[in-house]
DNA sequence: AAGGTTGCTGGTATCGGTACCAGTTGCCTA
DNA sequence: TAGGCAACTGGTACCGATACCAGCAACCTT
């Protein structure tokens, strides 16, 4: 913890004997320096233990190397690969992510984006596409590429990178009829906030409508989606009405609670019970019961998210694709 | 995607008809303005949608309001709930998360923390205590305060939140010797880059060899700890070594996946076989099936870093307790 | 009434870089 | 040999805020 302040860059200039401008070239790897002083720069940048300042780099050239990030949840592992997707993607970038939380809070989303944007960043990765007006506002002012992810039921405020939660959701009733399933049940966490977990269950209940059927029961609660939750609800639900021959949950992980349940009760799935989630997670595809349900793609969403940044970045007048699907799978 | 730029200070204190200073002052809630003056400039600002520049003020404050915070793996959940607690401990502090993956790589992680420190922040959360030389060089110069986490088994560099992952091993390896156990098998993950995996392993050893005990078998392979990797390895030692009585696992992940293919094959657990695994996580403590495992703290880990690193900033004298350990709790 | 205090305000320097432009050199061409 | 051009270099003016200090009222003191 020394408290020496730190070297800056015209101390690097004076002992590589130049000035702070063939410096600042020099360790940019810009053109129109010599090889000697860019050596001599680079050596005495290294002798010091130059570490460099992003804060008035950025400053003087109007544009941070940051892109802000906004999730609602990371102990979620959705979000947690969608994360990865996008530091995949803006990897040798020279791109800083910044994460924020809104914990599926409005408010919290937009003092979240304000306060991102105050870095300046060079954009702006945020999801779904259900911010409130004043949010939307902020964002499509801010000057810079916004791309919202992980939806695509709605009007992108620039850029889109996502999937149909309603389509989803009207996939998976289709499969489920397929397979002969005609008496329904409806396990949700969250409900209340997490707007594409409701658009898959209205895309589901609109398939069902169709073919003149209609919800059995539908059980949920507030808070996160948790395995617990699904163990109980499920529980719960299957005591009240035991003649339900299909689970559809709003997440795999409540998904992987009701199978639980179903293990520990004794309940043949999917036989007698057939259970869908969302999201293809591997503690549902690797449970030793056949539980359905929708893959979607999120490294990849966060990924090419990322790559639209990079785009834009590289040239802002081209717009790269500004709408991107990533179509689930249905797999049981 | 409006290309104006953007409402500086300078703008808002026009408008509001004071100078700058007065405006900056204002904004802050900083004390000695008046009432007057100070609602005018907010609503000026207001008017404006003003967003401010913190890259304008962290370099003329000499001091960024962001902490920087590196783990291996966000896909990880244990360190995505790491990095929630840390949201959570900062809440409200007007702080900002940065945050870093380095992927298990100390390349990387040098790499990534340079990065980090480029931007001048109030502190830094890094995982583990085992980094190289060089890259404690590099925390220990830059005169803020650094807390590493997760793992209390050797010298930090400043302040440390963690447990001992050593320990954690030989308490779990004394539980299963308690509940009679005598023939262990070892199945491991990514034991080649994750230290901490590798000191439970170690501190399990111990314990056995104190014992006179030796492990009959241990498997590993490269890469992440996955479900699906518990299943093969577990399906693979049982294949060669069915006398085993219990098994070890590197993590909850990998033990999950381990339970998953004890459940397919009809082998009775616990009775027949136990199995254990590291860090409570919800996959295994809800399974219909008895898993051992140790519950680590990592929600109070992160939000008891982001404290060490607020009460410091409060007051850099104080040097807030600089070892804080979350003893893990061994549950069946 | 003189001197001190408090409350508020604004000017100026600065933070550590980069953009932009104006040299300076040396070499090549005509 | 003069002129032109490329390659390199450095000075200066910022970027948008905050720190620090000085100034000026109005209000206390004694």
């Amino acid at each position: 913890m020394a408290d020496t302040p730190r070297f800056t860059l015209a101390d690097v200039a004076a002992k590589a004997g130049v000035s702070k401008m063939t410096a600042s070239r020099a360790l940019r790897g810009a053109a129109d320096v010599s090889p000697t002083s860019g050596e001599k720069v680079r050596q005495a940048a290294r002798a010091l233990g130059y570490v460099g300042n992003h804060l008035a780099a950025s400053l003087s050239g109007r544009r941070a190397d940051l892109i802000g990030v906004v999730v609602p949840s990371v102990a979620n592992i959705v979000f947690a690969e969608v994360l990865e997707g996008i530091a995949e993607g803006i990897d040798k970038s020279g791109l800083q992510a910044v994460f924020g939380v809104t914990d599926y809070d409005p408010d919290r989303e937009y003092d979240v984006i304000r306060n991102m944007l105050s870095w300046n960043p060079a954009g702006m990765i945020v999801t779904g596409l259900d911010q409130p007006p004043e949010t939307r506002r902020l964002l499509a002012h801010a000057g810079i590429p916004v791309v919202q992810i992980m939806d695509s039921d709605g009007d992108p405020i620039d850029a889109c990178v996502g999937l149909s939660h309603h389509q989803a959701g009207a996939q998976m009733a289709q499969a489920l009829l397929a397979a002969g399933r005609r008496r329904f049940g409806y396990i949700g966490c969250g409900l209340e906030r997490d707007t594409r977990a409701r658009k898959r269950l209205d895309g589901f209940s609109a398939t069902l409508s169709a073919q003149g059927l209609a919800w059995v029961a539908i059980e949920g609660v507030p808070g996160p989606s948790t395995i617990g939750a699904g163990q109980s609800l499920t529980a719960h639900l299957l005591r009240d009405w035991p003649d339900v021959d299909c689970l559809y949950f709003s997440s795999d992980d409540v998904a992987a609670g009701g199978a639980f349940h179903c293990m520990a009760a004794g309940i043949e799935v999917p036989g007698r019970l057939m259970l869908a989630g969302f999201n293809g997670l591997d503690i549902v595809r690797k449970l030793p019961l056949a539980v359905a349900t929708s893959v979607t793609l999120r490294r990849d969403i966060g990924r090419a998210a990322a790559r639209v940044l990079l785009a834009d970045r590289a040239n802002p007048q081209s717009q790269a694709p500004r709408l991107i699907e990533f179509i689930p799978s249905v797999v049981f």
